[in-house]
RNA sequence: GCCGACGUAGCUCAAUGGUGGAGCAGGGCUUUCAUAAGGCCAAGGUUACAGGUUCGACUCCUGUCGUCGGUACCA
């Protein structure tokens, strides 16, 4: 990234997080891991306008990113920068020699219109009448010295594997996206730059004059990061991932070439791409000359962490692009965090403290009850197998209606009920709430541990304690 | 241009070819334990449009219109 993450960034962060504290509280191990990618001309231009060093840019857009992990509650285990030479470099400068030893490493010249003012290569769809849009000028033919990865080896083999489900794609709309693209062809592509172009990099192995290409670099992080080429025993433990989350923007380099990489070096292929979408805001793509960024920390010091984790993950579409708008924001925090979970759990919370003691005795408890809250709690495995957040989410809420009815039906504010009837009525509903807490974990961490500390079902009676209004009404 | 996806209630989205559903918003009734909260009920649709296949089409086919992607060196 070579400016401060937006909320647009931000989305996988939350996304990735939610399955990572699931995994974590079905019983797997896990290594969440992100980070940043930190080379690059983009890097090298944007230093250059800011009249600072790369190595100062990337460090101040790092911290910025690294702050997300208490600004949304995140939980990754690893955070890898593409600079790190102690941690990263190892494992491209293996990736590399492994990519030569399978001969899919050659040089070759390249030869390409070249805009001193875009300081890039220039595509068709840059140049018009001859010119470079941008600039107006036109392109100078210009032949370099490169490093080329044989792409085109592997065309074959990455479709069959997403094919037989070996590596799945997930939506399927972009695994055919790129099959189509496989189809056609693929082309080799170049995996490296002579350092005149550009010297903000790692250096090829054996080759001082020429710097490594960004995505050669950037995509080995993921196994960089937990220990390729510099710890083999860690890094077998972790790899193959299970899943890696990416935006549809990098879709193609996640589908093709690092696979492709990861094939030529006799590597396993993760097992899971999940693509998500890009967020609007208000109906309109983000965009600095618009105006219309929103960071993340503005909407978290307006309404809190875990609202804006639940409206990106609820009401944004796993798979499609989704909205940021102020107006259905208010609307969701009000009718589901203010009015659903957090006036549930005032009122069953009220309600259990006015009586002295509620046994904790399991025999008490409704059959119905037992069985959907066991049925939630399937269906959201299920819903995040697929990466259906949203659908995960309402299946909990799911919980609080059922709650909601009882407590109407049963009137246990009414001493006509008698004690008996009151107490069981009081007992079911602190262990629905208290199941409730439990499975908002992954998505609402503080919440969860709110409403979890709030019952304690450890003695012969249960005990509560009522804190302060989760979600306080918005106006 | 080529390839692809989508178009369903005011909004966000569901519906193996078999009576088009849910949540939110808006409307009515109702409860008082709770954050002027909860519950219940009704309303809301020519499934973009026009044809076709079929006993039967939101679903399959063709065309039109509209929206959005992909079209390779843009993290």
């Amino acid at each position: 990234m070579s400016s401060v993450p937006h909320i647009g960034n931000t989305l996988e962060f939350i996304q990735a997080d939610v399955l990572a504290r699931h995994a974590r509280a079905n019983g797997k191990e896990v290594f969440f891991l992100t980070g940043s990618d930190e080379h690059g001309t983009k890097i090298q231009k944007k230093a250059l306008e800011e009249k600072i060093s790369p190595k100062k840019l990337v460090d101040k857009i790092s911290k910025i990113t690294k702050d997300f992990k208490k600004t949304l509650n995140l939980s990754w285990d690893g955070f890898i920068r593409t600079t790190d030479k102690k941690r990263h470099w190892p494992g491209v400068f293996k990736m590399w020699k492994q990519l030569e030893e399978a001969k899919d490493i050659y040089k070759r010249t390249y030869r390409g219109l070249y805009c001193s003012g875009c300081e890039t290569f220039l595509t068709d769809k840059d140049i018009e009448e001859g010119k470079c849009i941008i600039h107006q000028k036109e392109p100078e033919l210009v032949e370099e010295e490169n490093y080329f990865f044989r792409l085109s080896a592997y065309g074959k083999t990455i479709k069959s594997k997403i094919e037989s489900g070996e590596m799945k794609v997930i939506p399927q709309s972009k695994a055919n996206e790129i099959l189509s693209l496989i189809d056609k062809g693929l082309e080799d592509v170049s995996f490296s730059r002579p350092k005149e172009k550009l010297s903000w990099g790692i250096r090829v192995p054996g080759d001082d004059s020429q710097v490594i290409y960004v995505w050669a670099d950037a995509l080995t992080n993921y196994i960089s990061a937990i220990g390729y080429g510099r710890d083999e025993k860690e890094f077998e433990k972790w790899w193959p991932a299970d899943v890696q989350v990416l935006g549809k923007d990098v879709a193609k380099f996640h589908v093709a070439i690092w696979p492709a990489m990861l094939i030529s070096a006799k590597l396993p292929l993760p097992q899971k791409l999940f693509i998500h979408g890009f967020i609007n805001i208000e109906g309109q793509k983000i965009s600095k000359s618009l105006g219309n960024v929103i960071l993340p920390n503005d909407l978290v010091d307006k309404f809190g962490t875990d609202p804006v984790r639940y409206y990106f993950l609820r009401e944004i579409s796993p798979f499609d692009d989704g909205d940021y708008s102020q107006k259905r924001f208010v609307e969701r925090y009000n009718s589901d965090l203010a009015k659903g979970l957090g006036n549930f759990y005032a009122r069953v919370l009220g309600l259990a403290e006015k009586f002295k003691k509620i046994p904790n005795n399991f025999s008490l408890m409704e059959l119905s009850i037992e069985q959907r809250i066991k049925a939630v709690q399937q269906n959201i495995d299920k819903q995040l197998d697929g990466f259906m957040f949203n659908d995960a989410l309402s299946e909990i809420w799911s919980l609080i209606s059922v709650g909601d009815s009882y407590v109407n039906e049963q009137k246990p504010w009414s001493e006509e009920n008698g004690n008996i009837k009151n107490e069981k009525t009081l007992f079911n509903l602190l262990i629905l709430l208290n199941a409730i807490g439990v499975l908002v974990g992954p998505f609402l961490p503080d919440t969860s541990k709110k409403i979890t500390s709030s019952v304690s079902l450890k003695g012969k009676f249960i005990k509560v304690k009522k804190a302060a209004n989760l979600f306080p009404r918005l106006e």
